[in-house]
DNA sequence: TTGTGATTGTGTTCACATTCACAATTAACA
DNA sequence: TGTTAATTGTGAATGTGAACACAATCACAA
């Protein structure tokens, strides 16, 4: 399914929509008005409609949207309606940290490999999933990974990139604290916390 | 110090332009060019003038920016020129692997109080920063902390920044899956990094 | 002192994203 | 069946940020 000139801000919009959905279907809501999503998700309700607009019609005029159809039409969106199978790499308390977080699995990510390049952790586990080399890191080629997340060192980060795309990785969450330089057909996005805690100060 | 309108995407993208600087001064790079300096934030070098240009003019012509006296002025202007107080609600695994983490530091950032409700936790310390219990998070008041970082499970975020906000606090960085309510006058900035994940799928 | 090459600072243009506002549609109910 | 209240979907207006392009400025060398 390929969308027609869908605006990236409403491509990073839908994991809110998604997350408040889930919470939603939780509680057995059945159907939301765009008006009560946008109080969810801190936004404008007009921009919900415009962003869900651009995939179809879904809402019930004087009702509302249909809490379940919608979840999963988002779900399609974003392609994470089957599990997507997602490396990481850098098992230090960063990425032990996320390997451990589950909300990953609940938007449909399935961390099924692990590396890092010291010896201390190779072999080790974190949950089920077994640490191995770096230096193994092109296997990924074989198990059809499209994800990635990088949590190693900044200088490492690049080195990683460049293996993990060679290796058919076409999405990189990198959380080192460097940007990366790929080919144009995989998406990157880089989080570096200690940036977004900077930007803070400024306002108080 | 205060600035009339400077968009907050200037204000974002500061910190970028920090982290590079500081690289470059350890390697001894006195002067840098917007187009140079665009290739490592990777932005288009107007973009960089242009920001630069809402706090005055410190480039010269022909030659480009003092790299150490622009450093300054940025740190200057997101005070970070002194070090900022900073408390961290969590010590759960993405807590521990915040506290640890150097780049806050490197930032101006000092994590000087750690909070938790786990019994197992409290008394426990990381790194030189004993972990108190949640239930005297209002003691910041006394410590001046204007900054905090939020690691709880969502569910106890709200309630954190409650409390935060009563005391003192002015800027948040939310890492937990949940959006905050909070005063106008406190800046926050929220982080699922599942969220940011799930948008890249779309793109493969 | 004058010419040259580099680079900033910025007015203008362009592109895009947000908000508004309302006709079209639906559900509920008398 | 007709009326009312709610809510969507969307064209138009507004706002905002990015990109362009160039005059102003500077360093330096002849």
């Amino acid at each position: 399914m390929r969308y027609q000139k869908v605006p990236d801000e409403t491509i990073r919009r839908l994991p809110r929509y998604l997350r408040a959905l889930l919470f939603l279907q939780q509680r057995k809501t059945e159907s939301i008005s765009s008006q009560k999503l946008a109080e969810y998700v801190q936004l404008n309700s007009a921009v919900i409609r415009k962003d869900l607009s651009h995939f179809g019609a879904f809402g019930k005029r004087g009702t509302g949207y249909n809490v379940s159809l919608l979840s999963k039409t988002i779900r399609d969106i974003l392609k994470l309606n089957k599990p997507q199978k997602t490396v990481l790499v850098g098992a230090g308390r960063l990425g032990t940290a996320i390997a451990s977080f589950p909300g990953f699995k609940r938007y449909g990510f399935d961390i099924t490999a692990i590396y890092d390049n010291s010896k201390a952790k190779i072999g080790g586990k974190i949950g089920d999933t077994t640490i191995k080399s770096t230096s193994r890191l092109a296997d990924i080629r074989r198990s059809e990974i499209k994800m990635a997340i990088i949590a190693t060192p900044p200088d490492a980060a690049q080195e990683t990139a460049d293996i993990l795309v060679e290796n058919g990785v076409t999405g990189i969450l990198n959380l080192s604290s460097c940007y990366l330089k790929v080919p144009k057909r995989v998406k990157v996005r880089t989080i570096d916390l200690a940036m977004e805690l900077s930007m803070l100060p400024y306002y108080s």
